[in-house]
DNA sequence: GTAAATGCATAAGAAAGTAATGTATATTTG
DNA sequence: CAAATATACATTACTTTCTTATGCATTTAC
């Protein structure tokens, strides 16, 4: 028995995006520059026409930890009274960052490639 | 602190497949029809160059619960005096699997294009 | 003026993995 | 032929990473 009705106008693929979330927080930064945590979730949300809904549970520890991996810095600006926490990719980091992000795109091509079989070259 | 080459030969990728685990063990069914639980981990690091090694506290019991939710049926044979637990898609689960599959490659579709965009046409 | 959106954060619980353990048969290798 | 490795199933304790719920405060839209 399935209760869908109800949830239909907040469905999204978010378990599909389990493991790779942290890896697509980096792959923002690295193409948007500066960016607090909830511009990010916006964005994720926009490039991914709504299918990534990051809710604030796994947005701010996944943003923690990478901070405290070293691979992201921030600085805390106020806007207005309202402050926001600017998250951007550390220096050091940069190294770890392009290969985690470099993984996670050739994961992304065997994926693909494995569930959509170009006709004609299989 | 990094701590690698003692684990050098035994590194995979498998951070990167979690939740997708168990759509990509319906894909093999649907490509492979009848297997058997060893034969589908074999099957995946052979398709994924060694990057998904499927351990058996994962294996399993993604299994177990395809079959609870219908998704498959089994049936055990011997191969001399070991048995073998065959698993198929269930007719009555194809339009859920199918469903899942196509969500999952379309899903690879899009971390692909957000991840490895077109020179020229970005 | 009230609801929704913006902005941060944490806590309890669920889901889905890993690593370890258990049991047994079959094959390879020195 | 003995021992290591591979085959074949499964479960359990633990970890990571998410969801859902909660909390607080400011700003914008209706």
């Amino acid at each position: 028995m399935y209760i869908w009705a109800s949830q239909l106008t907040i469905m999204n693929k978010n378990h599909l995006y389990k493991g790779t979330l942290s890896t697509i927080l980096l792959k923002l930064l690295e193409e948007h520059g500066r960016m607090y945590g909830y511009e990010l979730s916006k964005k994720a949300k926009e490039v991914t026409q709504g299918d990534l809904d990051i809710t604030e549970g796994a947005l701010y520890p996944a943003l923690h930890k990478l901070e405290a991996e070293g691979l992201l810095t921030t600085e805390i600006e106020m806007a207005g009274k309202r402050q926001r926490k600017y998250y951007k990719l550390a220096e050091k980091g940069e190294g770890e960052a392009r290969k985690r992000i470099d993984e996670l795109a050739e994961y992304a091509r065997n994926l693909q490639q494995f569930l959509n079989p170009q006709p004609g070259h299989g």
